[in-house]
DNA sequence: TAATAATGTCAAAAACTTTTTACATTTCAA
DNA sequence: TTGAAATGTAAAAAGTTTTTGACATTATTA
């Protein structure tokens, strides 16, 4: 599941530290999604879409393989 | 977080089994997910969907607010 | 009605996500 | 080039999702 956080994030010059703050997490779970280190809950894809300014369809990519 | 799970799920006539089974998870998974029972993983929401024929986004009702 | 399929639910364990604390490395502006 | 901010990473603990097995209830259909 790759996604466009980092892209998104920064075009909007946010850190992973506001980004965190504003999805109520804490920064290195902003920094594992982001680096694709595991799935986040669904919720969490929700409120970081909605911060980012996109869709979740938008936000992350789904390969059918993994 | 409201679903559309149930409604997409019999017009297709499935059962809890049936979609749990195309989705690799455990029939009772589908069935506290349908319920809104706990978010899922959004891997797991982006299976749901693509078996479901609809967008994460269509599928699941983001309620800013929870 | 009786049998069968489908759904709801529970509890314990397994698996996974997230937090916390801490430190290393990279980036960027002064 | 130095200092500060941002990012990467790790390990243990906490929290949440998912599985498994089991049984009860509700719907469906013969």
């Amino acid at each position: 599941m790759d996604n466009r956080i980092r892209i998104l994030r920064t075009s909007l010059k946010l850190s992973q530290e506001e980004v965190a703050k504003l999805c109520d997490v804490s920064r290195q779970t902003i920094n594992a999604i982001e680096n694709n280190k595991y799935d986040p809950t669904l919720h969490l894809a929700f409120r970081l879409a909605d911060i980012l300014g996109v869709k979740v369809d938008e936000l992350f990519i789904y390969n059918k393989s993994t």
